[in-house]
RNA sequence: CGCGGGAUGGAGCAGUCUGGAAGCUCGUCGGGCUCAUAACCCGAAGGUCAUAGGUUCAAAUCCUAUUCCCGCAA
């Protein structure tokens, strides 16, 4: 089966290594531009495409898919089938009728929830009790495709932004490479969406992770998880700013501390909040690495009552 | 050369501006108190102050270069 392969980030890459080692054809992959990230803002390749020049895959990266003239290179090629997994890029009519059995996208929620651009912070975020990858033959709507195969796993409650990322990404490849000889085989009847259901994941952006502290402590506590490692939740603490790592919920409410320190232990200290105080556990003040809270009491004592956010924003 | 913070016993920090004996809070080890303890008391070990040069009678501190870590921005 002839493959190519339209991907861009960590997430793409471990079903396209599942594809190499299964020994598919990936005739090209293809990436968005490189774009200069970094602190000295240096050139940096998108992973899939670190991961294709190890493997002496031709790389495509064009700035538009739409142009004419990369469209006459995706034909030339003649993929049995386009792999997509967030590519970063809206694919035109063109190209997803151009490969035998389509285009197929790998979608990190159990469609119809949770459609578009990070599905897999939003779980957490919203307290979804499931999620999983679906993966969907593409049509031109946001993530609204027919679903072929989906797999579920249920949410602990411990995950992270990024463990579940690294789950979700691992369970991608996996189903991708159980899919793909049933689609060829012709055995997967694709199921309809149920747009009704459908519910949405906007793009994260960094001022999501400013923590209100009027907001209950369960909430606070899947934002500190869900945005983990990136973008982060954090606060303000005497005009820098406070990046809050890992914490839990306390059992008990202190009046009158919402954005205060509530509580001081040796090890940890509290947050008031809109319902239950937010213990912290983890921290990273600016310039500093991240620590654990006993770590950052030894060199920074806090007193009960210090607020945070004193800066407005 | 995008902007900025940082590197000091095992951990987190102060000291750097205004050169002149290596400190603080913990941890570790030993001892004591106690029914007992992560609590309290006494004592000890442990640091080429990131690296390489330079200035000086004298450098953690001033100058130059380098390495590494981090926040912002992208």
């Amino acid at each position: 089966m002839n493959i190519v392969y339209m991907g861009t980030p960590d997430f793409a890459v471990p079903a396209l290594e599942a594809l190499i080692r299964e020994k598919y054809n990936i005739l090209a992959v293809v990436t968005q531009p490189d774009k200069p990230k970094g602190r000295g803002k240096n050139m940096q390749f998108p992973p899939v495409k670190e991961t294709a020049l190890k493997y002496d895959i031709p790389v495509y990266q064009p700035v538009k898919v739409r142009n004419p003239e990369f469209i006459e290179v995706l034909t030339k090629l003649q993929p049995d089938v386009i792999v997509v997994a967030a590519f970063g890029q809206i694919l035109p009519k063109e190209i997803l009728e151009l490969p035998k059995y389509g285009c197929v996208n790998i979608h990190a929620s159990l469609l119809p929830r949770l459609r578009g651009a990070a599905p897999i912070q939003w779980a957490i975020l919203d307290g979804d009790k499931e999620c999983g990858v679906t993966i969907m033959q593409m049509n031109e709507g946001l993530d609204t495709g027919d679903i072929l195969t989906m797999q579920k796993m249920t949410l602990t409650g411990e995950e992270t932004g990024g463990s579940l990322f690294d789950a979700l990404s691992g369970m991608g490849g996996e189903l991708l490479l159980e899919t793909l000889p049933k689609l060829q085989k012709g055995e997967i009847t694709p199921i309809k969406q149920n747009d009704d259901e459908a519910t949405y994941a906007r793009m994260l952006n960094k001022t999501i992770g400013k923590l209100d502290f009027s907001q209950p402590a369960e909430k606070l506590e899947r934002y500190i998880r869900g945005l983990n490692p990136w973008p982060s939740a954090y606060t303000t603490l005497d005009g820098k700013t406070l990046k809050i790592w890992k914490a839990k919920v306390s059992d008990t409410h202190t009046e009158g501390m919402q954005g205060a320190v509530a509580s001081v232990s040796k090890d940890a200290f509290s947050i008031g909040t809109g319902d239950k105080d937010l213990i912290i556990l983890e921290l990273q003040l600016e310039g500093k690495k991240r620590m654990d809270v006993a770590a950052f009491l030894r060199g920074y004592p806090l007193e009960a009552g210090h607020r945070f956010d004193s800066l407005e924003s």
